[in-house]
DNA sequence: CGACTTTGACCTGCGC
DNA sequence: GCGCAGGTCAAAGTCG
């Protein structure tokens, strides 16, 4: 990813101390970006934010699930984790509905830390639907972009063991501008993790600080 | 009054 | 075939 991702050009406050993320159509993707989506089928991505008195200490994983074996691959990355099996239940609930929609169609999770719900990602959303998920203490809220003629869904619901990381899903692609380009948005340090899908190996594909965040 | 949210009902796929 | 679980619909309610 190129470092002019890492400033945060996202005026919401509630991400001020974490990330904005900011989805355009597919023209607009960084290149290493367009890498990984091309890749994956379900893209799980852990933004991680350590606010120890004003020392920020971020982090950010992304990692590529295959849908050929998607409770082995989508397991382990969270697995590791949390210590338990909570992911592959999500990813197997997430692929079985992309099989059951178009097959292939692009797919990404987001995993963050934050007391609220809703990210400014630069769309509006629509909320329709709003249901309690099994082992899931917390209800899962399904939204649809608001534009005329975009078909763009997007799951959000708590992480069951850790209600203060918050699970979005986006499915499918925007097909009309936005306000901001598709890229990453760090106001702080900022680490990109890739996945190997055969091997479930986490490797870093960037590091980079916001001194080195220039356009 | 229009846009948005809420929520119960309904539909569909999957496992047994 | 049946039951369960996830996803979607749509009417009613809420808010600016």
């Amino acid at each position: 990813m190129d470092s002019s991702c890492l400033e945060n050009p996202n005026p919401n406050p509630s991400l001020s101390n974490c990330a904005a993320f900011q989805f355009a159509d597919q023209n607009q993707l960084d290149p290493s970006f367009m890498y990984l989506d091309e890749l994956s089928d379900y893209l799980m991505l852990d933004y991680r934010v350590d606010d120890d008195d004003h020392h920020h200490q971020d982090s950010l994983s992304l990692t590529m699930v295959s849908s050929e074996k998607p409770h082995t691959a989508a397991g382990s990355g969270a697995t590791s984790r949390n210590g338990n099996n909570n992911m592959q239940y999500r990813d197997s609930a997430a692929m079985k509905n992309c099989k059951k929609e178009v097959g292939h169609e692009h797919r990404v999770a987001f995993r963050t830390k934050s007391e609220l719900e809703i990210m400014d990602d630069g769309f509006k959303w629509r909320k329709y639907g709003k249901k309690s998920v099994k082992n899931n203490p917390n209800p899962r809220n399904y939204y649809k972009c608001s534009s005329v003629g975009c078909d763009v869904k997007k799951r959000v619901e708590r992480d069951r063991d850790d209600s203060s990381y918050v699970i979005t899903t986006y499915e499918g692609v925007h097909n009309h501008d936005t306000p901001n380009s598709v890229q990453l948005y760090f106001n702080s340090p900022a680490q990109l993790v890739d996945v190997d899908p055969n091997n479930n190996i986490w490797t870093t594909l960037r590091t980079s600080s916001p001194s080195s965040a220039s356009s």
